[in-house]
DNA sequence: TGTGCTAGCCTAGTGCTCCTAGGAAGAAAG
DNA sequence: CTTTCTTCCTAGGAGCACTAGGCTAGCACA
């Protein structure tokens, strides 16, 4: 196997990498094993990417950008509630159809390195523009923002882990939560004084 | 250093663990990073402890029982939001204050090898006792519980990874997002039909 | 069509890791 | 004092990340 090319580019690895994860978790992924995929050397990767954690952060804008993507398309024309639940729900459909993807992009990242900055800072946009409808005003906005994404990535990721042993179902509880934070929302508890 | 006989148990091991997970982080702990702090080559933890997994889970008890008795002593006495705020700052610094020991918590273990049940369980009545001032029936209890274990669990994480770029202060975050948490247990959204 | 050059992939090797098998020495029990 | 058990050891295998340096395919250019 392995002809004298075999054609590797730094986003080549990197998208096997991403599938690997989802397959054996963020954390399992490994250069031996790329190599193995590839029909490659280890060394030879070293041509493309600068070491595990170059890979890393990699896979992690790449994620980050699929995922914005995805709900930034779900959230396109929508507004207030509508738009809370397509957010939301595509986000989670995203972190559970691709957890390893997903933990790359929760996984911290030194913001240096990174060239292509443009999918995180996205994701913060997407989210303030999302919660205009509620009318908030800073630091409220900021919180309420906060609140979301604690909310979202708390929900998957114990989720992903089998952290709900109940046997309530879990998409049911999903559902009621995003109608929960929709109420908290709207009524969302001003800040007195303390400011900025 | 290293006396003919070093006195390792597997408490001891698992305390250093989890101390040095606080440090260097849950996953970089390695078995050989531990025995050079006890003086001793790798192999003699083995008799120890049966392999890495084992220790990590053993990590993942210990924390959770420290965790679990912190926010009980928070709680005590304490009932409706006076509780709600006890339990989350309790559940906040313990993570915080010990991010590697919070990880271990998270990292999905085993259950079927955990010799010790008790501390897992302990957490989930003491959160179900919590909402019950809330006066809520189910499913919205259990959809509640989850609300609330993903926000804590999410916060606190993205927290710890460096998530929140924003100036705005992250305790002031913190409290409202548990003031929040107040409003929506307070008006919760209650299912209409669709039950169990 | 030949000649360099530059990628792309290689071999070889280091050091760290987890983990096993089997041996020796201290501690405890008779 | 002897036996036994526990604790820790030496020795070694296998997988991993990563480096240094060599060979060669296939391009640009003459």
């Amino acid at each position: 196997m392995a002809a004298a090319r075999a054609g590797l580019t730094a986003e080549r690895i990197t998208r096997a990498a991403a599938d690997l994860a989802d397959e054996v978790g963020f954390d399992n992924v490994t250069v031996s094993a790329l190599a193995r995929h590839f029909g490659v050397k280890d060394a030879s990767l070293y041509s493309h990417v600068k070491n595990l954690r170059d890979l890393r952060t990699r896979v992690a804008v790449l994620a980050a950008g699929e995922m914005v993507d995805l709900i930034a398309a779900a959230v396109a024309g929508r507004s207030g509630k509508d738009a809370l639940a397509a957010f939301a729900g595509a986000y989670r459909s995203y972190a559970l159809r691709h957890p390893g993807r997903y933990a790359a992009t929760q996984s911290k990242v030194d913001l240096a390195q990174v060239a292509d900055l443009a999918p995180f800072l996205r994701t913060g946009e997407l989210t303030y523009g999302m919660l205009r409808a509620y009318d908030l005003a800073e630091p409220d906005l900021t919180d309420a923002v906060r609140l979301l994404r604690s909310t979202f990535h708390g929900y998957t990721s114990l989720e992903a882990v089998g952290g709900f042993q109940h046997s309530r179902d879990v998409d049911a509880s999903w559902d009621q939560a995003i109608e929960a934070l929709h109420v908290t929302l709207t009524h969302w508890p001003r800040a007195n004084e303390e400011d900025r």
